[in-house]
Parts: structure tokens; C-alpha cells; sequence
DNA sequence: TCAATATAGTTGAGCCCTCAACTAATCCGG
DNA sequence: CCGGATTAGTTGAGGGCTCAACTATATTGA
């Protein structure tokens, strides 16, 4: 292993990620498929599970799941959109929006452990460059999907 | 949602990377977690687990799991190491080793797609910062577990 | 020497992740 | 208006990920 790819590199951060979410959120009682619901629903409310799945780039099954488990803990409640009734409405209960703020600030602790030690022109150059890889990613998969 | 952190986007490509390897895996009876394995058996073998965990930056719980599997489809043995006999020490099998080159051009597939539209010089600069970020990573967990 | 400590690996619990197959509701063309 | 296609969400299967608790072996120091 001489030479570590960019993907090899992003997959040792995701396992970092978990970590640090998973032994920081769950003295809230909490895991890290919230952190990202959170940050949508606190802008936008009520929305639809397709609507976070696709925003969140995380399967609908998957979504589900995480939010069932957060219907379960009390976070978010989850109704029958009456417009159209097979879809869900999600919305933060007042335990839900109360988590905002403590979340944000763990997810931006993470944010100042990743980037620290770089300067703001870096920063900016390193998103840029992971959203760079996020719209060659949807590319990629839109153009095997329709194969 | 404005501004998308760091974190958020890796958590992005991580997903897509999953689906990626999953897909292509899939048709050689593999599954991602043998990808980096295999990179670093090529190279050095016989190994013990704690040195693939260590490596890769997975849980050795993790790597248990995953070796358990591969073993089980034949593509890596297990034996006790006599010398230190709480160890184990991880081999290609010849299955194994047969899936080097096929796993390393699909590895390398997805470094292109990542990096598609980027030049020599901002793919070196991307790798550089996500080094940076494994490194200010490992600094924080180590600050942390001896706290 | 031999008991305390440390280390390599395993197991259980529980969340995250995908795909494929399914249900139920909606839409749309004949 | 109705039957086939589409869409939102659910469920099952199975890999990946962590932590904590456990077993078995090795080290080490009084």
C-alpha cells in the first residue's frame, strides 16, 4: 500500500465519523442518522421521507429506519400527508427542535477536527474539490441507472 | 441547508462508495471490505489481523467479521501463529490472489470517477488535504483515548 | 514462581447502508 | 372510468461499523 487513494482516504474518515458521532451524540441520547435531519428540518418543515432521502443522498430504506427509530425516541413525529396519503410528513417534535443547537455544535466540532490547521482558502479549495466528487458521483450513477 | 460541511460530503461519497463496490463486487462474489485487504496483502503476507485493523482503521471487531467471511468463501486462510499463539495470520488464498487484478481495476475505476475533470495537480492537492484530515483525525482520537 | 497486567481475537448489541421485492395510493391513457 | 404504470414507503436479507464484555495466551515484576 504505497499509494492510498482519494476513496481509500474518504472511507478512514467516514470510520472516524462514526466514531466520533456515535460516542458524542449518545449522551443525547442520540445517533448520527440525526445529525443531517436535523440541519434540513431546521430550515424546512414539514417534509417528506423522499425528500430528506434525496437530499441526504441516503436510500429510502434507509431512511426510513433511521426515522422510525427517531418517531420511536420521541424526536420527530411522522404523518399521513392528507394531499397525498402515500406520502409522510416528517416534523420535529419540541424534543426534536431542543437537539438542534447541541447537534450543531458537535457537527461543527467535527468540521474544526477535520479541517484543522487549514486556512480558509484551503478550506474552500477542499470542498470544492468533495463537491467535485459528489456531482462526477451523481453523474456516474445517473448515467448507469439509465444505462 | 445552506453550507455543507466537510463531513457532510464524505458522508456523501462514502454512501456512494458503498453502492459503487457493492454493485461491481457483487459479480465476483466479493463485497467492499475486502478491496483494501487485498491492497495490502499483495504486497505483504502472511499478516495478523491486528495489522490489517491498525492499516485500514477499522475495529478489530470489524476485521474479525470481515476475515470470518472471506475465509469462508475461500478467498483468505486462517492459521494460528505458533509463534504468539493469540494471533492469527491472515493469507491469499490462490482464489484469492486471482482477484487482485480484477478488485484493482475496479478500485481504481472509482479513484477516476471521484477525480474525473480534475488535473494532475488538484487530484495531488485533494489527496493531500483528506491526509491532512486523517492526520488531524488520529491526533484527536489520540488526545482523546489518553485524556 | 506465579499472580497481575496486557494483548489478539471473538461475540453480542445496536446503528448505518444497500438492493430487491412488496403494499398501498395515485396518475394517466385508452 | 378503469386497468396498467408510477410513486412513497416498508420489509427482509445481508454486509459494514462501533463499543463493551469476554476468552485465551503472553509478558512482567515482586
Amino acid at each position: 500500500m504505497k499509494k492510498k487513494s482519494i476513496g481509500f482516504h474518504i472511507g478512514v474518515i467516514h470510520r472516524g465519523t462514526c466514531k466520533y458521532f456515535e460516542k458524542n451524540l449518545g449522551a443525547l441520547g442520540l445517533h448520527r442518522g440525526m445529525v443531517h435531519v436535523l440541519s434540513i428540518m431546521n430550515e424546512c418543515q414539514p417534509v417528506s421521507q423522499q425528500f430528506l432521502s434525496e437530499k441526504l443522498s441516503v436510500d429510502k430504506a434507509n431512511m426510513t429506519r433511521i426515522l422510525v427509530k427517531l418517531e420511536e425516541s420521541g424526536f420527530v413525529e411522522r404523518t399521513v400527508d392528507q394531499e397525498d396519503r402515500r406520502s409522510k410528513l416528517i416534523s420535529l417534535t419540541d424534543k426534536g427542535r431542543d437537539m438542534f443547537l447541541p447537534v450543531e455544535e458537535i457537527r461543527k466540532g467535527w468540521t474544526e477536527i477535520l479541517s484543522a490547521g487549514m486556512t480558509r482558502e484551503e478550506r474552500k479549495t477542499y470542498l470544492s474539490l468533495l463537491l467535485r466528487s459528489v456531482e462526477n458521483m451523481n453523474e456516474y450513477f445517473r448515467s448507469v441507472d439509465n444505462d
